[in-house]
DNA sequence: GCAAAAGTGTTCTCCTTACACCCATGT
DNA sequence: ACATGGGTGTAAGGAGAACACTTTTGC
């Protein structure tokens, strides 16, 4: 166990990266489907091709804080959820360099994300239709999804997608196209209402050609109390970001079957 | 984003740690403990303290090598699971030097651990009264528990504390010591059994002073199955690795209440 | 036979699921 | 009135918890 820490010929290179999601109906078929922001490669190695957002870790910056910058500089948009995903170090994971990657994953909300920004080399992709990417970004991305799918069904962020008030259905929507299956809309409705993760906030939506659904806001004291022995970060521009992950007490996955 | 890795002066230092988990009987009560074995720093910062093994990463080395690797020079052990944790990394937690550490942790035998190195300068604690350690390792070592504890209750785990063989007796044990509460011994084996991971092997342990126990080992090809989308990693010297977290279909956590 | 742990059977409760049905609004 | 989704009621099925009871060994 050497004491002093390697120099530069010496040692991997350390990186940081962001796997972000947004909520955006699909192109063709209109449904709610998740959707990534890649960055072109502007340089060799691998270069043209599609890359997380990421960069270099500089030594004053905190790394929740560089995953948040890169999500800023890739979307316009500041996070609504951001967490530690995983740390990828493979010896050939980077051809020429070695390089290890914290990678982070975050969700910003869907409203916003209808005016993110893209450019000639930034672009929002299909989650599930991504061509094969720089490095081994393709398997980093799998893995958030499954991430993203797992966490849902136990934890509370869902919301993260949405504004501060919202109704049930479009929470309901959320759900519905982070796991690719219907839900039984009664059943949902009871089993957030028993979380106690959501409060009714009195109002309702007035002008759908239905009746008016209510109006909900999350419980922000009972997302605070979730987080086990690590509590959230904090990050300078961001809102709520995620500690090293930790379950939540309740959370919906009722309906349908498939 | 640079394409260019900083140099030695302006990057931070990239290292290993891991959390090594063994269960062996408390000192005092004689009831099944967690134990976790430390290493006194030998050099300043935090010179005396007890601290988690670990080291820098070697270019060459891949991270869970290294981890693996520390982890045998501890406890003269191989791991049974050996997962990453989270990665550390607050400006702040190493005094002078921007240090990021890559932990994992880790479960060994405790057949084996029982006859573990111990020296001047390596301790095996238990787990829940550890004194204040160097850096923020006991908050790494905080979640780890909390990881450990988590997981046990959804994934089949466990048996990484105990040899190619074990009655539902001493299955029941390790879920006991680590939850630490009481489960029902009736409902614990219809759990296990429905749960499809374990496989009589037919024999029974004689010389017990009542009914002799059947004997069971784990059904590996479902250890396999349940990995999700990145399968395990191979390490040189140890037997089962995972990679990054991912569920398991099936674990028992039956029995009485707190 | 008795103690002790292995192993089986049975009931109760709670949570999830499925689905019938009523409610409130726009057209 | 009627279409549409919001919202309520309710019953069936399954998993977990509690606990009584039977089996098999050593002493």
């Amino acid at each position: 166990m050497p004491e002093r820490a390697p120099g530069a010929t010496d040692a991997a290179a350390l990186a940081v990266s962001t796997v972000i999601f947004a909520l955006r109906p699909h192109e063709t078929t209109g449904r709610m489907t998740l959707w990534i922001p890649l960055v072109r490669r502007t340089r060799n190695p691998q270069k043209d091709l599609w890359a997380l957002p990421g960069g270099w870790l500089p030594v004053d910056e905190e790394l929740v804080s560089a995953a948040a910058r890169t999500l800023g500089e890739t979307t316009g948009l500041a996070p609504t959820y951001l967490e530690q995903l995983y740390t990828f170090g493979e010896l050939e994971r980077s051809p020429g360099r070695r390089v290890v990657s914290v990678v982070y994953w975050a969700m910003v909300q869907s409203a916003e994300a209808e005016r993110a920004s893209e450019s000639e080399n930034v672009r929002w992709f299909v989650a599930d239709e991504l061509p094969p990417l720089a490095f081994d970004h393709n398997r980093i991305i799998d893995y958030a999804l499954w991430r993203l799918r797992t966490k849902v069904e136990y934890a509370a962020i869902a919301h993260a997608f949405l504004g501060a008030t919202f109704t049930l259905a479009e929470l309901r929507e959320v759900y519905e196209a982070v796991l690719q299956r219907p839900i039984d809309p009664a059943n949902f409705r009871r089993t957030v209402e028993a979380s106690g993760t959501v409060v009714a906030t009195g109002e309702v939506v007035a002008g759908t050609r239905h009746r008016p659904p209510r109006l909900y806001r999350y419980d922000a004291s009972i997302d605070l109390a979730d987080r086990g022995p690590l509590g959230p970060e904090s990050v300078p521009g961001g809102q709520s970001v995620a500690g090293p992950s930790v379950s939540a007490p309740s959370v919906p996955s009722t309906g349908e079957q498939r």
